[in-house]
DNA sequence: TTGAAAGCGCTAACAT
DNA sequence: ATGTTAGCGCTTTCAA
């Protein structure tokens, strides 16, 4: 920067001006700078001011694995959110791991992010201390916490509730569930599982519980899995509900091997509408999350926190939508 | 660090020192400062030591978007393989942009990525000289460039005409192509589409020309619009070959929905092995490019770059393999 | 084995 | 509208 003054005859304040459009510049000199910068190739050491402004224009954002489309498709959505705000996104896989997740609170890269979204799975509620951080923090996705953080949360509650009327409503009854936790009692499974239990209650329908079935990652190998040890049990059942997308794919892909017909025999919903949902086959009945709103309406909290607003703690519901396809209601042609 | 120094009894460089791992620190020193930071819950500022050592421990990762399966899964490899070594990354979402792309390589984030990983896509063979900068960088994928940058290659050519031979082996010789992009010579597309054109010639199967359907981004949508066309347009066909798998699973998609048999119809094979072509129905037989020694082998190139290694330019050929599924190949049941 | 001094490249605060 | 001064927090000499 002092060689690009030189160069201009300037001051490197005035360069530095320049670099931040200062607009109170002489036209003549800003672009005598400009043309100083180009000669010399000059390029801004980042490091150099974040030093100083103790800014990085970074954002963190902590997700379980990047081979889960939810969050592939959740990322590439905060990415392009953050870009409207001039924000580069640093990703850490927290493979949903405890630890792993308290590491991404504990030490939010050493201040070379402004702020972190973060996506805790593997936090229980006894963990909420340590969502109080000194860096700006937004949590996405369940209603985990009730407490010290900001929250964009999915409609687990709703969203469940309406898959498992559908499911109703078209006259199942044996309803499997697919990727429990048992002995879970926050996260996503157990609040998605509650939520389908409060359904059938309301519809006066016994859930019968060897129906749940137990998925550890929800990826479609575990949904398969899971459906293979169902079939083997030998239990009957009308209907499936993945408690997540992958989940549910998995679950078709044996149920589909092993001669059912989907919906005839198996109606099958799942969560999270990843854009597969439009295009398996058959394609799936799913609960929209709203991912594109959950993107831009934590980076945009994000970003009000990172501006100083200490205001109480927000919890926003992003509202859902349930997209009936072919594996519950078949094709219309 | 000062405080930390004054509440140690010792000067900042030794608490530098200790941070850093010397290892010429008595133990008690050590264990003293150690108290010190804890007790102080010292962090410290990666900005001001990146200022001091032009080092961040950050490698940016240029890759068109992360909603495509093939660059998520790729993002999760590349991001354990950095961890590896201690980095952390920082991803950019190119689209597939020739002006985003070139944004990414002329302003590798302001020193603030001590290396680059990119997935060029956009860039033609005019853009070559982009390529030469100062940045440690090495490129991902095709065979788009031989030059100026280090390249771990997917093996495109072998793979597609493995994917082709195998096609011609099951008696199928009208193979429909999804996803070229007619008037590119380089990029992916054309370097696939090309060794399937080679693998027709050596079995002296004529190509068709009409059964070549373009598509832009390789979603499954475009795909699936891409089939409609080919169905629209009464061309008869055995075989789709998709120039990776979401355009084929958007292919299959369509080709169901029209009634057709996978694979007794039309058999259909991919490229990429998402993890989704292990579980959708039919299951995709695809190449495998070999995703997780790409990342490795790139990440390890890139660091020994990094290190100062500025011998002569190499090309990492990856390994294919391909697949063989049920949309090829029917289930063995 | 530890400390002192200097400076990385930038910008905030204050001149002018 | 532009320049001066100082210092962000660390590490790299070099000395002790």
């Amino acid at each position: 920067m002092r060689d690009v003054a030189l160069h201009a005859g300037v001051s490197p304040k005035t360069v530095s001006n320049v670099m931040n459009g200062y607009p109170y510049i002489r036209e003549a000199t800003r672009l005598k700078v400009l043309a100083s910068i180009e000669a010399l190739g000059y390029q801004l050491n980042l490091s150099a001011r974040n030093l100083k402004s103790g800014r990085t224009g970074i954002i963190g954002l902590a997700v379980p694995r990047l081979n889960l489309p939810y969050f592939a498709e959740l990322a590439d959505a905060v990415i392009g959110a953050a870009e409207e705000h001039g924000l580069t996104v640093m990703i850490e896989q927290t493979g949903a791991v405890r630890e792993r997740e308290l590491g991404a609170l504990s030490r939010p890269r050493g201040h070379l992010v402004d702020g972190l979204l973060f996506s805790p799975l593997g936090l229980g509620p006894d963990d909420a201390d340590y969502l109080r951080i000194s860096t700006p923090m937004v949590l996405l996705g369940e209603r985990i916490f009730h407490g010290p953080a900001d929250h964009v949360m999915i409609d687990n509650v709703n969203g469940t509730r309406a898959a498992t009327q559908h499911l109703l409503q078209l006259g199942r009854r044996r309803i499997a569930v697919i990727g429990t936790h048992p002995g879970e009692v926050v996260g996503t499974a157990a609040i998605r599982y509650g939520a389908h239990l409060s359904a059938l209650a309301e519809a006066g329908v016994k859930p019968v519980h060897k129906l749940a079935v137990e998925a550890g990652p929800w990826h479609r190998s575990n949904g398969a899995d899971a459906m293979e040890k169902l079939l083997a049990s030998g239990a009957k059942f009308d209907a499936v509900l993945g408690l997540n997308d992958t989940l549910a794919l998995g679950a078709i892909r044996v149920l589909t091997k092993h001669g059912f017909r989907i919906p005839d025999d198996v109606a099958v919903a799942g969560f999270d509408d990843i854009d597969e949902a439009s295009f398996s086959t058959p394609t799936l009945t799913t609960v929209d999350p709203g991912r594109a709103q959950i993107a831009t309406a934590a980076v945009e909290l994000l970003v009000e926190r990172m501006n100083g607003d200490d205001s109480d703690h927000r919890e926003l519901v992003i509202p859902f939508e349930l997209h009936r396809r072919e594996s519950t209601i078949g094709s219309n042609s």
